[in-house]
DNA sequence: TATTGTTATACTCTATAACTATA
DNA sequence: TATAGTTATAGAGTATAACAATA
């Protein structure tokens, strides 16, 4: 039979304990390391994987907790980005934060029609837009800040600060890298 | 003038040094660090951000690595824990890998229909299916997890040996932790 | 009553291609 | 010629809700 919890549960105590030795190497794999590895065998070695799930999970505590406000993590950071750099075109902030210049239109839209930002006139060259934050949208990020704040704390304690700051010296670290 | 590189380009050389002590605090943060870093400020105490950037990047590279079979990693993970655990019904593999039961009906048929994988029926729960790879998802799994070697070596060289373990431990313990 | 596989819907995001108006 | 903003399309993935068959 066989176990079916996640490895997210992190649960223990009711697992029964396989028979040791039981035999091929393509089925001794099955219990070697608890009930929690199952199965992950081949993904232990990759990277991505876990990046992927923790990326994910991070995500969905963001949102949860950004909620109350609808801002969802591109959009904090493309608030973020303009507040830092008034006067940035959309193809600069397309740049800086890697999203699509096509895709960044939408998003674009959903915050000027929220009356978060202005997309002006450039002074400088008539393609292109100068990217400003409203009053409204100066507001809206400083709560934002504060509860992407709550957010950071939260995975700072699970993490435990040495850790997650490691994780940010290297992740950035390996941004920059290409 | 703004500097229109991103930080994944990581170029260096002739970017204009701005005058220093430019003035309001707000602004400061324009070219405090050089081009390179220019507006992120706001997102470096995030590592929600950097991990969403590094794993897209990772990603990418998994895919074109893996793009002359066809396989995606979701495919790829799911295709790895039925190899690990034959037997598996879908809701094993969701829990185990995090997937949407909703969204693994249509994987399955995909690799269903190349033939590398049999959903046949449960000998014990007549509601659930028994996945087994064919002889043919074997061998796919095969090449999979040659070029996914390559794919992780060429992380593994731009990490370094000693970050990559500790990202794979740090965040493994990350996932298991909830 | 609860679970398994399934269908369906809505939304976010990536990846492209093409068009227009400028440069 | 190239770039900025835009529109459109296709696909992956997340998040839900609901349903039939089965437990």
């Amino acid at each position: 039979m066989i176990d079916r919890r996640g490895i997210q549960r992190g649960e223990t105590g009711d697992v029964a304990e396989d028979a040791a030795g039981s035999g091929a190497p393509r089925d001794a794999s099955k219990r070697r390391n608890g009930a929690r590895l199952l199965g992950l065998d081949g993904l232990h070695g990759h990277l991505g994987y876990f990046l992927r799930r923790a990326q994910v999970s991070i995500f969905q505590d963001f949102i949860r907790t950004l909620s109350e406000i609808d801002i969802r993590p591109a959009q904090y950071s493309v608030l973020l980005v303009i507040a830092a750099n008034p006067g940035l075109s959309q193809s600069d902030v397309s740049d800086l934060l890697g999203i699509e210049r096509a895709r960044l239109v939408r998003l674009l839209h959903r915050i000027e029609k929220r009356g978060l930002v202005r997309r002006l006139a450039s002074p400088i060259d008539r393609r292109s837009h100068s990217l400003k934050l409203t009053t409204a949208g100066r507001a809206m990020l400083k709560r934002a800040k504060a509860l992407a704040a709550i957010h950071e704390g939260r995975l700072l304690a699970r993490l435990g600060s040495a850790n997650h700051k490691m994780l940010i010296d290297v992740l950035r670290g390996f941004s920059l890298s290409r």
